[in-house]
DNA sequence: GACCCTCCCCTTAGGGGAGGGTC
DNA sequence: GACCCTCCCCTTAGGGGAGGGTC
């Protein structure tokens, strides 16, 4: 058998650039045979049509696609490489990574500016009027006796009821005090996102106003003190929500995290 | 020792969604060591400030960042969770990663409008009047006897001092006729592009003019026979190149790729 | 002396089991 | 009976190295 025209392993790794432990794996996968083997020392022969193929196979890689499909792209026993479907699904493929980056940023961004607000009321040690776009909030009563473990089995209740209906759930969870005229209701919350498409919402579901509100600190739970927290507006009459949630930080606390109360203002008094 | 308030492997999965081997992984690279373990059972207990050091994990998981830097993100024993930073790297990270994807995209469009044109000519199955941009290539002398493996070694060599400048190599690369006058020179070229801040350039680049170039399929190489195939243009009197490269197409033969010959049109002549 | 070979171990973030105790 | 435990093997695309032949 004539090695003329045929390369060495190393030698077609100089060539293209690829390592030669790459190259063995390829063979390994059965996506790279050598276009000769020494039966005698087992040395790896390549043909210079084989060059082509490793090109291919890195611009796979590149792409991440994975080499187990490699030969969806690839026929006829490696003398046809097809890089229009490579390049078509590398397309996609990419679009989709980048719409899914862009969700993150997003996400992240959303994040950081709930951190810049709770480090706005951190700082300022007082009332901070915030307005808030409107927020979905899937409800339940809140238990009178409300031990940690109660909270718990009911949080993940509401995540489960949320998950079956096809809603997002957005880590936003607390406790809202809704009260209209003399009446007071205690519940726990969690917020949610609905997708487009989703065409029937639970009974238990909130669409909370977008609106103003005047927010502060507090050390601990403390929404069954709203009454003298926010004098002024308790002594008002109007259709008023008090929610409770944790003050988002740049560093969290998990032993004591603090909390944030917010109370809704009228209407009228929004600028 | 009291089992209140603390949750087991799988109370704490349900309630955090997360698989309890994922639970047990952190526990084996020592983020997420439980609260307690029965030193009977070995069962895991979690206490419940552990369930935000979940979410923050997940929120690494999703965001890319290796989970062995978790403890940078992460202090006081788990008692303090730096969500600022992570938000921050996790926002860096995403932007270089669209960055890295766009410039993907970049690369797939062009093979994609290469493979575009390179159909054209194979369609039309004669000449093709093509614009091309500026392109730059490295050029060394074609050796007499062309031999496969000769090419090889100019091909590797011209890759090398590319790499040495910081040049960035396309994978495009044949020969190139340059006529002036009676005079005929036969290069091999690769082609480069150019990273901005390199300074010195060698002597053996040639920016190709950007303008119109008559292009044809040949089933072979047939540089060597340009002036028989554009007889127009070889009448004329101008500084004209001819390159020979692979003909683009969407699925490539690597047995007997097809080749393209494009002859530069004199200046005037373009529209 | 540079080149190539075959093991073998290692990397991420877990998932799927087997086989056996525990709540 | 549901829950939990510890192995063990598997996934991608290789990289690093040991120990030993080959060009």
């Amino acid at each position: 058998m004539k090695k003329e025209n045929l390369l060495s392993i190393g030698a077609l790794s100089k060539q293209t650039g690829v390592h030669i432990k790459s190259l063995r794996y390829y063979d390994s996968l059965g996506i790279l045979r050598p276009s000769y083997i020494d039966p005698n020392s087992g040395y790896r022969y390549y043909s210079l049509q084989q060059i082509p193929v490793v090109d291919a196979i890195q611009l796979c890689v590149d792409l991440d696609i994975p080499l187990k499909h490699f030969t969806d792209y690839y026929v006829d026993s490696g003398s046809q490489i097809h890089y229009g479907k490579l390049i078509e699904h590398g397309t996609i493929l990419a679009k989709e990574k980048i719409q899914a980056i862009q969700e993150r940023l997003v996400k992240l961004e959303k994040m950081r500016s709930e951190i810049e607000r709770g480090e706005l009321i951190q700082r300022s040690d007082g009332m901070v009027r915030c307005s808030f776009p409107g927020m979905d909030l899937l409800l339940a009563p809140y238990p009178e006796n409300g031990a940690e473990m109660k909270v718990l089995a009911l949080f993940h209740s509401l995540v489960r009821t949320a998950e079956s209906i096809g809603l997002t759930i957005n880590y936003f969870s607390g406790r809202l005090l809704h009260c209209q005229g003399s009446q007071r209701e205690l519940l726990f919350y969690i917020g949610v996102d609905i997708p487009e498409g989703v065409q029937k919402l639970p009974g238990n579901l909130l669409r909370l106003p977008a609106g103003e509100y005047l927010c502060c600190k507090q050390a601990a739970p403390a929404i069954e003190n709203a009454e003298n927290i926010f004098p002024e507006q308790f002594a008002l009459d109007y259709e008023r929500y008090v929610i409770e949630s944790e003050l988002s930080l740049g560093d969290y606390d998990c032993a004591a995290p603090p909390f944030e109360l917010c109370c809704s203002l009228p209407n009228n008094l929004a600028p």
